[in-house]
RNA sequence: GGAGAGGUGGCUGAGUGGUUGAAAGCGGCGGUCUUGAAAACCGUUGAGCGUUUACGCGUUCCGGGGGUUCGAAUCCCUCCCUCUCCGCCA
Protein backbone atom coordinates (compact mmCIF):
# COMPACT_ATOMS: atom_id res chain seq x y z
CA UNK A 1 0.00 0.00 0.00
CA UNK A 2 1.12 3.49 -1.00
CA UNK A 3 1.36 6.70 1.05
CA UNK A 4 -1.46 9.26 -1.40
CA UNK A 5 0.83 12.01 -0.42
CA UNK A 6 4.15 10.50 -1.59
CA UNK A 7 2.65 9.43 -4.77
CA UNK A 8 0.97 12.87 -5.08
CA UNK A 9 4.65 14.36 -4.46
CA UNK A 10 6.69 12.20 -6.47
CA UNK A 11 4.44 11.43 -9.42
CA UNK A 12 7.45 10.35 -11.65
CA UNK A 13 9.69 8.46 -9.55
CA UNK A 14 6.30 6.16 -8.92
CA UNK A 15 5.70 5.90 -12.56
CA UNK A 16 9.34 5.10 -13.08
CA UNK A 17 9.88 2.05 -10.15
CA UNK A 18 6.73 0.68 -11.78
CA UNK A 19 8.10 0.85 -15.08
CA UNK A 20 10.91 -1.12 -13.83
CA UNK A 21 8.45 -3.78 -12.69
CA UNK A 22 7.51 -3.45 -16.18
CA UNK A 23 4.07 -2.03 -15.08
CA UNK A 24 2.68 1.10 -16.98
CA UNK A 25 2.60 4.66 -15.45
CA UNK A 26 -0.58 4.61 -13.31
CA UNK A 27 0.42 8.07 -11.25
CA UNK A 28 -2.26 9.86 -13.70
CA UNK A 29 -4.76 7.41 -12.32
CA UNK A 30 -4.18 7.62 -8.82
CA UNK A 31 -3.95 11.35 -9.31
CA UNK A 32 -6.85 12.05 -11.39
CA UNK A 33 -9.43 9.78 -8.61
CA UNK A 34 -7.27 11.51 -5.89
CA UNK A 35 -8.25 14.98 -7.50
CA UNK A 36 -11.99 14.19 -7.65
CA UNK A 37 -11.83 13.01 -4.35
CA UNK A 38 -10.35 15.79 -2.86
CA UNK A 39 -12.58 18.75 -4.85
CA UNK A 40 -15.42 15.93 -3.93
CA UNK A 41 -14.58 16.71 -0.16
CA UNK A 42 -14.59 20.39 -0.12
CA UNK A 43 -17.49 20.91 -1.14
CA UNK A 44 -19.42 18.28 1.43
CA UNK A 45 -17.33 18.99 4.30
CA UNK A 46 -18.46 23.29 3.65
CA UNK A 47 -22.02 21.56 3.90
CA UNK A 48 -21.33 19.37 6.82
CA UNK A 49 -20.12 22.75 8.70
CA UNK A 50 -23.22 24.37 7.41
CA UNK A 51 -25.25 21.73 8.86
CA UNK A 52 -23.41 21.50 12.34
CA UNK A 53 -23.40 25.26 12.83
CA UNK A 54 -27.28 24.89 11.97
CA UNK A 55 -27.60 21.89 14.41
CA UNK A 56 -25.58 23.52 17.35
CA UNK A 57 -28.30 26.62 17.29
CA UNK A 58 -31.30 23.83 17.32
CA UNK A 59 -29.54 22.85 20.46
CA UNK A 60 -28.95 25.83 21.97
CA UNK A 61 -32.30 27.18 20.32
CA UNK A 62 -34.41 24.05 22.26
CA UNK A 63 -32.58 24.33 25.53
CA UNK A 64 -33.80 27.82 25.96
CA UNK A 65 -37.01 26.82 25.17
CA UNK A 66 -37.43 28.88 21.14
CA UNK A 67 -39.24 26.73 19.57
CA UNK A 68 -39.78 29.38 16.69
CA UNK A 69 -36.30 29.59 16.68
CA UNK A 70 -35.54 26.10 16.55
CA UNK A 71 -38.17 25.65 13.52
CA UNK A 72 -36.64 28.08 11.54
CA UNK A 73 -33.13 26.60 11.49
CA UNK A 74 -34.35 23.02 11.29
CA UNK A 75 -35.79 24.36 8.01
CA UNK A 76 -32.89 25.51 6.85
CA UNK A 77 -30.97 22.67 7.47
CA UNK A 78 -33.27 20.46 5.72
CA UNK A 79 -32.07 21.88 2.29
CA UNK A 80 -28.71 20.91 2.96
CA UNK A 81 -29.56 17.49 3.76
CA UNK A 82 -30.03 15.78 0.46
CA UNK A 83 -26.66 16.70 -0.91
CA UNK A 84 -24.67 15.76 2.53
CA UNK A 85 -26.39 12.25 1.77
CA UNK A 86 -25.09 11.94 -2.07
CA UNK A 87 -22.46 13.79 -0.96
CA UNK A 88 -21.72 11.10 1.51
CA UNK A 89 -22.86 8.29 -0.89
CA UNK A 90 -19.68 9.95 -3.61
CA UNK A 91 -17.04 10.33 -1.14
CA UNK A 92 -17.32 6.42 -0.02
CA UNK A 93 -17.42 5.22 -3.76
CA UNK A 94 -14.44 6.83 -4.61
CA UNK A 95 -13.02 6.20 -1.80
CA UNK A 96 -13.63 2.54 -2.14
CA UNK A 97 -11.91 3.16 -6.33
CA UNK A 98 -8.95 4.65 -4.98
CA UNK A 99 -8.37 1.72 -2.18
CA UNK A 100 -8.69 -0.95 -4.68
CA UNK A 101 -6.43 0.66 -7.23
CA UNK A 102 -3.92 1.19 -4.01
CA UNK A 103 -3.68 -2.42 -3.11
CA UNK A 104 -3.39 -3.88 -6.36
CA UNK A 105 0.06 -2.23 -6.94
CA UNK A 106 2.88 -4.16 -5.99
CA UNK A 107 5.75 -2.48 -4.39
CA UNK A 108 8.15 -0.84 -5.75
CA UNK A 109 11.83 -1.60 -6.03
CA UNK A 110 14.82 -0.54 -4.62
CA UNK A 111 16.86 1.36 -6.76
CA UNK A 112 20.05 -1.03 -6.46
CA UNK A 113 17.62 -3.64 -8.09
CA UNK A 114 18.33 -4.76 -11.29
CA UNK A 115 15.91 -4.43 -14.03
CA UNK A 116 14.81 -7.64 -15.88
CA UNK A 117 11.78 -9.52 -16.90
CA UNK A 118 12.22 -12.87 -15.12
CA UNK A 119 15.28 -15.09 -13.26
CA UNK A 120 17.56 -14.85 -15.75
CA UNK A 121 18.04 -11.57 -15.63
CA UNK A 122 18.81 -11.56 -11.74
CA UNK A 123 22.53 -10.54 -10.38
CA UNK A 124 24.48 -13.34 -9.34
CA UNK A 125 26.01 -12.07 -5.78
CA UNK A 126 28.30 -14.79 -4.56
CA UNK A 127 28.36 -18.77 -4.61
CA UNK A 128 29.28 -20.12 -1.45
CA UNK A 129 30.63 -24.07 -0.88
CA UNK A 130 32.25 -26.33 -3.24
CA UNK A 131 30.19 -28.31 -5.87
CA UNK A 132 30.70 -31.68 -5.26
CA UNK A 133 32.10 -33.73 -7.57
CA UNK A 134 30.75 -37.78 -8.05
CA UNK A 135 32.51 -40.55 -9.42
CA UNK A 136 29.43 -42.33 -10.31
CA UNK A 137 26.09 -40.70 -12.26
CA UNK A 138 24.27 -38.77 -9.10
CA UNK A 139 20.33 -39.80 -8.91
CA UNK A 140 17.70 -37.03 -8.12
CA UNK A 141 16.40 -37.05 -4.75
CA UNK A 142 13.10 -38.62 -5.84
CA UNK A 143 15.05 -42.37 -7.32
CA UNK A 144 17.25 -41.66 -4.24
CA UNK A 145 14.94 -42.02 -2.04
CA UNK A 146 12.25 -44.10 -3.33
CA UNK A 147 14.71 -46.63 -3.94
CA UNK A 148 15.51 -46.24 -0.38
CA UNK A 149 11.70 -47.01 0.35
CA UNK A 150 11.74 -43.77 2.20
CA UNK A 151 9.77 -42.04 0.13
CA UNK A 152 6.58 -42.57 -1.50
CA UNK A 153 4.44 -40.16 -3.66
CA UNK A 154 2.42 -43.57 -4.19
CA UNK A 155 0.71 -44.16 -1.56
CA UNK A 156 0.10 -40.05 -0.91
CA UNK A 157 -1.08 -39.74 -3.69
CA UNK A 158 -3.81 -42.59 -3.16
CA UNK A 159 -4.89 -40.16 -0.37
CA UNK A 160 -4.53 -36.77 -1.36
CA UNK A 161 -3.56 -36.76 -5.04
CA UNK A 162 -0.78 -35.48 -6.97
CA UNK A 163 2.04 -32.94 -5.45
CA UNK A 164 1.84 -34.86 -1.76
CA UNK A 165 4.75 -37.01 -0.56
CA UNK A 166 4.66 -39.34 2.28
CA UNK A 167 7.99 -39.57 4.30
CA UNK A 168 8.53 -42.46 6.54
CA UNK A 169 11.70 -44.14 8.77
CA UNK A 170 14.93 -41.85 8.74
CA UNK A 171 13.35 -39.40 6.25
CA UNK A 172 11.15 -38.50 8.28
CA UNK A 173 13.62 -38.53 11.56
CA UNK A 174 15.58 -36.66 9.12
CA UNK A 175 12.39 -33.78 7.72
CA UNK A 176 12.01 -33.53 11.87
CA UNK A 177 16.04 -33.03 12.38
CA UNK A 178 16.43 -30.64 9.96
CA UNK A 179 13.79 -28.66 11.69
CA UNK A 180 14.88 -28.95 15.13
CA UNK A 181 18.79 -28.15 14.07
CA UNK A 182 17.26 -24.57 11.91
CA UNK A 183 15.35 -23.54 14.70
CA UNK A 184 18.27 -24.34 17.20
CA UNK A 185 20.42 -22.51 15.08
CA UNK A 186 18.24 -19.38 14.52
CA UNK A 187 17.16 -19.01 18.20
CA UNK A 188 20.09 -19.64 20.23
CA UNK A 189 22.80 -18.77 17.49
CA UNK A 190 21.20 -15.43 15.74
CA UNK A 191 18.96 -14.33 18.33
CA UNK A 192 15.12 -15.25 16.86
CA UNK A 193 12.16 -15.84 18.85
CA UNK A 194 10.60 -19.21 18.79
CA UNK A 195 6.97 -18.37 17.50
CA UNK A 196 4.34 -21.40 16.81
CA UNK A 197 1.76 -19.50 15.04
CA UNK A 198 -1.97 -20.44 13.84
CA UNK A 199 -1.62 -21.67 10.28
CA UNK A 200 -5.06 -20.71 9.82
CA UNK A 201 -5.84 -17.00 9.09
CA UNK A 202 -8.57 -14.83 8.22
CA UNK A 203 -8.42 -12.40 5.12
CA UNK A 204 -7.39 -9.23 6.44
CA UNK A 205 -4.17 -11.31 7.62
CA UNK A 206 -3.28 -12.52 4.56
CA UNK A 207 -4.10 -8.92 3.15
CA UNK A 208 -2.11 -7.55 4.89
CA UNK A 209 1.25 -8.68 3.95
CA UNK A 210 -0.19 -8.66 0.49
CA UNK A 211 -1.44 -12.20 -0.58
CA UNK A 212 -5.22 -10.42 -1.20
CA UNK A 213 -6.88 -9.45 -2.78
CA UNK A 214 -4.61 -10.31 -5.41
CA UNK A 215 -3.84 -14.01 -5.40
CA UNK A 216 -6.45 -15.31 -3.82
CA UNK A 217 -6.18 -18.52 -6.35
CA UNK A 218 -2.85 -19.25 -4.95
CA UNK A 219 -4.61 -19.78 -1.47
CA UNK A 220 -6.41 -22.94 0.42
CA UNK A 221 -9.07 -21.97 1.55
CA UNK A 222 -11.13 -23.87 4.23
CA UNK A 223 -14.92 -24.04 3.92
CA UNK A 224 -15.34 -21.55 6.83
CA UNK A 225 -13.41 -17.97 6.40
CA UNK A 226 -10.04 -18.99 6.90
CA UNK A 227 -7.05 -19.55 4.31
CA UNK A 228 -4.05 -21.97 5.35
CA UNK A 229 -1.40 -20.17 5.14
CA UNK A 230 1.21 -20.35 2.32
CA UNK A 231 3.79 -19.55 4.54
CA UNK A 232 4.31 -18.66 7.94
CA UNK A 233 5.58 -15.11 6.79
CA UNK A 234 1.66 -14.21 6.95
CA UNK A 235 1.06 -14.64 11.03
CA UNK A 236 4.63 -13.91 11.95
CA UNK A 237 4.09 -10.48 10.30
CA UNK A 238 1.03 -9.96 11.54
CA UNK A 239 2.06 -10.06 14.65
CA UNK A 240 3.35 -6.51 14.40
CA UNK A 241 -0.73 -5.94 12.64
CA UNK A 242 -2.09 -2.80 14.34
CA UNK A 243 0.61 -2.42 17.13
CA UNK A 244 2.31 0.40 18.37
CA UNK A 245 5.97 -0.96 19.04
CA UNK A 246 8.29 1.19 21.15
CA UNK A 247 11.49 1.90 19.11
CA UNK A 248 13.46 0.33 21.90
CA UNK A 249 11.96 -3.20 21.12
CA UNK A 250 12.76 -3.07 17.92
CA UNK A 251 14.44 -4.70 15.78
CA UNK A 252 11.96 -7.86 16.60
CA UNK A 253 13.19 -11.61 15.29
CA UNK A 254 10.87 -14.04 15.25
CA UNK A 255 11.60 -17.88 13.58
CA UNK A 256 8.57 -20.35 13.38
CA UNK A 257 8.20 -23.98 11.65
CA UNK A 258 5.32 -24.53 10.18
CA UNK A 259 3.75 -26.07 7.08
CA UNK A 260 2.74 -24.05 4.47
CA UNK A 261 -0.07 -24.80 1.51
CA UNK A 262 0.05 -23.96 -1.71
CA UNK A 263 -2.77 -24.44 -4.60
CA UNK A 264 0.06 -23.88 -6.97
CA UNK A 265 -2.74 -22.56 -9.62
CA UNK A 266 -0.19 -21.20 -12.10
CA UNK A 267 2.15 -23.95 -11.66
CA UNK A 268 0.40 -27.07 -13.69
CA UNK A 269 3.27 -29.18 -15.12
CA UNK A 270 6.02 -27.78 -13.55
CA UNK A 271 8.72 -29.76 -11.42
CA UNK A 272 5.37 -32.62 -11.51
CA UNK A 273 7.99 -35.04 -9.92
CA UNK A 274 9.87 -35.21 -6.70
CA UNK A 275 9.11 -33.03 -3.82
CA UNK A 276 10.36 -29.90 -4.89
CA UNK A 277 6.75 -28.48 -5.91
CA UNK A 278 4.04 -29.94 -3.28
CA UNK A 279 0.84 -28.41 -2.39
CA UNK A 280 1.97 -28.75 1.51
CA UNK A 281 5.51 -28.27 2.70
CA UNK A 282 7.57 -27.63 5.80
CA UNK A 283 9.66 -24.87 6.15
CA UNK A 284 11.35 -22.71 8.86
CA UNK A 285 10.71 -18.96 8.11
CA UNK A 286 12.07 -15.93 9.62
CA UNK A 287 10.61 -12.24 9.95
CA UNK A 288 11.56 -9.01 11.08
CA UNK A 289 10.20 -5.83 11.99
CA UNK A 290 12.17 -3.30 12.09
CA UNK A 291 12.73 0.75 12.39
CA UNK A 292 13.24 2.25 8.54
CA UNK A 293 16.81 2.65 9.17
CA UNK A 294 17.69 -0.61 9.84
CA UNK A 295 15.64 -2.62 7.73
CA UNK A 296 18.51 -2.73 4.80
CA UNK A 297 21.27 -4.08 6.90
CA UNK A 298 18.34 -5.99 8.59
CA UNK A 299 18.17 -8.15 4.67
CA UNK A 300 21.80 -8.68 5.16
CA UNK A 301 21.92 -9.83 8.53
CA UNK A 302 18.56 -12.30 7.87
CA UNK A 303 20.37 -13.67 4.26
CA UNK A 304 23.49 -14.98 6.46
CA UNK A 305 20.86 -16.34 8.91
CA UNK A 306 19.84 -18.50 6.63
CA UNK A 307 23.00 -18.94 4.45
CA UNK A 308 24.73 -20.18 8.07
CA UNK A 309 22.27 -23.49 7.51
CA UNK A 310 23.76 -24.08 4.30
CA UNK A 311 27.38 -23.87 5.69
CA UNK A 312 26.48 -25.91 8.33
CA UNK A 313 25.01 -28.65 6.23
CA UNK A 314 28.39 -28.35 4.04
CA UNK A 315 26.00 -27.87 0.87
CA UNK A 316 27.17 -25.51 -1.36
CA UNK A 317 24.68 -22.40 -2.90
CA UNK A 318 24.77 -19.25 -4.61
CA UNK A 319 22.81 -15.90 -3.63
CA UNK A 320 20.99 -14.28 -6.32
CA UNK A 321 19.87 -10.32 -5.93
CA UNK A 322 16.49 -10.86 -7.78
CA UNK A 323 15.51 -8.88 -10.93
CA UNK A 324 12.30 -6.01 -10.54
CA UNK A 325 10.82 -8.83 -13.13
CA UNK A 326 11.32 -12.06 -10.74
CA UNK A 327 10.62 -10.21 -7.17
CA UNK A 328 7.46 -11.09 -5.66
CA UNK A 329 4.34 -8.38 -4.67
CA UNK A 330 5.26 -7.05 -1.59
CA UNK A 331 8.84 -7.32 -1.92
CA UNK A 332 11.58 -4.28 -1.99
CA UNK A 333 14.50 -5.70 -2.81
CA UNK A 334 14.67 -10.11 -2.67
CA UNK A 335 17.75 -12.32 -2.22
CA UNK A 336 17.51 -15.74 -3.43
CA UNK A 337 19.34 -18.56 -1.88
CA UNK A 338 20.04 -21.27 -4.33
CA UNK A 339 21.47 -24.64 -3.34
CA UNK A 340 23.37 -27.32 -5.42
CA UNK A 341 21.72 -30.72 -6.75
CA UNK A 342 23.54 -32.89 -8.14
CA UNK A 343 21.06 -34.90 -9.38
CA UNK A 344 19.49 -31.74 -11.74
CA UNK A 345 22.78 -30.65 -12.23
CA UNK A 346 21.77 -27.14 -11.42
CA UNK A 347 20.61 -24.59 -8.53
CA UNK A 348 17.61 -24.80 -7.32
CA UNK A 349 16.05 -21.77 -4.89
CA UNK A 350 15.58 -22.90 -1.47
CA UNK A 351 15.28 -19.34 0.58
CA UNK A 352 13.95 -15.90 -0.37
CA UNK A 353 14.91 -13.12 1.70
CA UNK A 354 12.85 -9.96 1.44
CA UNK A 355 12.82 -6.60 2.63
CA UNK A 356 9.50 -4.97 2.08
CA UNK A 357 9.85 -1.36 3.48
CA UNK A 358 6.72 -0.10 4.71
CA UNK A 359 4.70 -1.66 2.36
CA UNK A 360 3.09 -4.40 4.82
CA UNK A 361 3.09 -2.09 7.25
CA UNK A 362 0.72 0.55 6.05
CA UNK A 363 -1.89 -2.62 4.86
CA UNK A 364 -1.34 -3.85 8.22
CA UNK A 365 -1.07 -1.02 10.42
CA UNK A 366 1.98 -1.67 12.13
CA UNK A 367 3.79 1.45 13.79
CA UNK A 368 6.10 2.29 16.26
CA UNK A 369 6.84 4.82 18.29
CA UNK A 370 9.98 6.58 19.95
CA UNK A 371 10.44 7.58 22.88
CA UNK A 372 9.54 11.29 24.22
CA UNK A 373 8.52 11.91 20.20
CA UNK A 374 4.90 13.15 19.09
CA UNK A 375 3.29 10.73 16.75
CA UNK A 376 3.90 6.96 15.26
CA UNK A 377 5.58 6.09 11.93
CA UNK A 378 5.43 2.92 10.20
CA UNK A 379 7.85 -0.02 10.79
CA UNK A 380 9.41 -2.31 8.17
CA UNK A 381 9.38 -5.55 7.66
CA UNK A 382 11.28 -8.77 6.44
CA UNK A 383 11.09 -12.30 5.80
CA UNK A 384 13.01 -15.02 4.68
CA UNK A 385 12.81 -18.87 4.39
CA UNK A 386 15.32 -19.84 6.88
CA UNK A 387 14.93 -22.67 5.19
CA UNK A 388 12.52 -24.29 3.68
CA UNK A 389 12.81 -27.87 4.78
CA UNK A 390 11.41 -30.18 2.20
CA UNK A 391 13.92 -28.84 -0.03
CA UNK A 392 16.69 -29.20 2.51
CA UNK A 393 15.66 -33.10 2.15
CA UNK A 394 15.80 -32.92 -1.27
CA UNK A 395 19.76 -31.25 -1.41
CA UNK A 396 20.97 -33.75 1.43
CA UNK A 397 19.87 -36.80 -0.68
CA UNK A 398 21.01 -35.88 -3.66
CA UNK A 399 25.02 -34.42 -2.24
CA UNK A 400 24.95 -36.82 0.63
CA UNK A 401 24.22 -39.92 -2.23
CA UNK A 402 26.54 -42.41 -2.63
CA UNK A 403 27.22 -45.27 -5.37
CA UNK A 404 25.15 -48.04 -3.27
CA UNK A 405 22.10 -45.99 -3.01
CA UNK A 406 22.67 -45.16 0.75
CA UNK A 407 22.75 -41.92 2.09
CA UNK A 408 25.09 -40.34 4.61
CA UNK A 409 23.81 -38.04 7.20
CA UNK A 410 25.49 -35.01 7.12
CA UNK A 411 27.19 -34.63 10.46
CA UNK A 412 25.19 -31.31 12.40
CA UNK A 413 22.11 -33.42 12.35
CA UNK A 414 23.16 -36.74 13.92
CA UNK A 415 22.58 -35.48 16.70
CA UNK A 416 19.02 -35.05 16.28
CA UNK A 417 19.19 -38.53 14.63
CA UNK A 418 19.68 -40.81 17.45
CA UNK A 419 23.84 -40.70 16.14
CA UNK A 420 22.43 -42.07 12.58
CA UNK A 421 25.45 -41.63 10.73
CA UNK A 422 23.95 -43.58 7.15
CA UNK A 423 21.03 -44.18 5.81
CA UNK A 424 20.28 -47.84 4.04
CA UNK A 425 17.60 -49.52 1.97
CA UNK A 426 14.55 -50.37 3.71
CA UNK A 427 13.98 -54.29 4.85
CA UNK A 428 11.09 -55.47 2.85
C1' G B 1 -23.93 -27.03 18.76
C1' G B 2 -27.25 -24.13 22.81
C1' A B 3 -27.52 -19.54 25.93
C1' G B 4 -25.64 -14.87 27.22
C1' A B 5 -22.10 -10.43 27.57
C1' G B 6 -19.16 -6.98 25.30
C1' G B 7 -16.04 -4.08 21.55
C1' U B 8 -14.63 3.77 23.65
C1' G B 9 -8.00 7.50 23.17
C1' G B 10 -0.82 4.41 24.36
C1' C B 11 -3.46 1.34 28.47
C1' U B 12 -7.65 0.74 32.23
C1' G B 13 -12.42 2.56 32.18
C1' A B 14 -17.05 6.31 32.54
C1' G B 15 -20.51 8.04 29.31
C1' U B 16 -27.25 5.97 26.59
C1' G B 17 -29.65 11.56 21.16
C1' G B 18 -27.69 18.31 21.69
C1' U B 19 -20.92 23.12 22.66
C1' U B 20 -18.60 15.17 24.20
C1' G B 21 -12.94 14.39 20.76
C1' A B 22 -15.15 12.26 24.76
C1' A B 23 -15.07 12.01 32.68
C1' A B 24 -11.56 9.62 35.80
C1' G B 25 -7.17 6.83 36.63
C1' C B 26 -2.52 4.96 34.69
C1' G B 27 1.35 5.98 31.34
C1' G B 28 4.06 10.02 28.50
C1' C B 29 5.83 15.15 28.36
C1' G B 30 6.90 20.04 30.98
C1' G B 31 7.42 22.39 35.69
C1' U B 32 7.70 23.21 41.32
C1' C B 33 10.23 20.93 45.34
C1' U B 34 15.33 18.15 45.99
C1' U B 35 22.62 18.10 46.25
C1' G B 36 20.52 14.27 42.77
C1' A B 37 16.62 10.74 42.48
C1' A B 38 11.98 9.02 44.37
C1' A B 39 7.46 10.74 46.43
C1' A B 40 4.10 14.78 46.39
C1' C B 41 1.91 18.87 43.88
C1' C B 42 0.72 21.96 39.35
C1' G B 43 0.27 22.06 34.13
C1' U B 44 0.12 19.42 29.55
C1' U B 45 -0.87 15.11 26.37
C1' G B 46 -5.32 11.28 20.28
C1' A B 47 -5.31 10.20 15.04
C1' G B 48 -6.59 10.65 9.70
C1' C B 49 -7.99 13.88 5.82
C1' G B 50 -8.76 18.73 3.45
C1' U B 51 -7.16 23.83 3.39
C1' U B 52 -3.27 27.52 4.70
C1' U B 53 3.64 30.51 3.63
C1' A B 54 2.42 30.25 8.71
C1' C B 55 -0.62 30.95 13.37
C1' G B 56 -4.89 28.54 12.24
C1' C B 57 -9.53 26.92 10.23
C1' G B 58 -12.74 22.95 8.63
C1' U B 59 -14.11 17.85 8.52
C1' U B 60 -14.11 12.71 9.84
C1' C B 61 -13.07 9.04 13.55
C1' C B 62 -15.89 5.79 20.21
C1' G B 63 -14.90 -2.55 16.08
C1' G B 64 -16.40 -2.30 10.14
C1' G B 65 -20.49 -1.00 6.97
C1' G B 66 -25.47 0.84 6.27
C1' G B 67 -29.85 3.40 8.28
C1' U B 68 -33.15 6.77 11.48
C1' U B 69 -32.64 12.18 12.93
C1' C B 70 -31.95 19.10 12.05
C1' G B 71 -28.18 16.52 15.21
C1' A B 72 -25.62 9.72 16.96
C1' A B 73 -20.28 7.07 21.03
C1' U B 74 -25.53 7.09 22.55
C1' C B 75 -31.48 4.48 18.68
C1' C B 76 -32.21 0.59 14.46
C1' C B 77 -30.14 -3.10 10.81
C1' U B 78 -25.98 -5.92 9.31
C1' C B 79 -21.10 -7.90 9.28
C1' C B 80 -16.56 -8.80 11.97
C1' C B 81 -14.10 -9.71 16.47
C1' U B 82 -13.52 -10.89 21.80
C1' C B 83 -15.27 -13.03 26.24
C1' U B 84 -18.53 -16.06 29.79
C1' C B 85 -21.70 -20.37 30.92
C1' C B 86 -23.53 -25.29 29.18
C1' G B 87 -22.71 -29.50 25.85
C1' C B 88 -19.05 -32.13 22.91
C1' C B 89 -13.93 -32.90 22.32
C1' A B 90 -7.72 -33.20 20.75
Amino acid sequence: MFDLKWIRENSEAFDEGLKRRGLGPLSAEVLKIDEERRSHLQALQDAQAERNNASKEIGKAKASGDEAAANAAIEKVAKIKSFIQSGEDTEREINERLTALLSSIPNLPHDDVPIGEDETQNELMRQVGGVPSFDFEPKEHFEIGEALGYLDFETAAKMSGSRFVLLSGPLARMERALAQFMLDLQTETHGYTEVSPPIMVKKNALYGTGQLPKFEEDLFKTTGDHYLIPTAEVPLTNIAADCIIDDDYLPRRYVAYSPCFRSEAGSAGRDTRGMIRQHQFMKVELVSITRPDQSDEELERMTSCAEEVLNRLGLAYQVLKLCTGDMGFGARRTFDIEVWLPGQDTYREISSCSVCGDFQARRMNGRYRVEGEKGTHFVHTLNGSGLAVGRTLVAVLENYQQADGSVVVPEVLRPYMNGLELIEPAKK
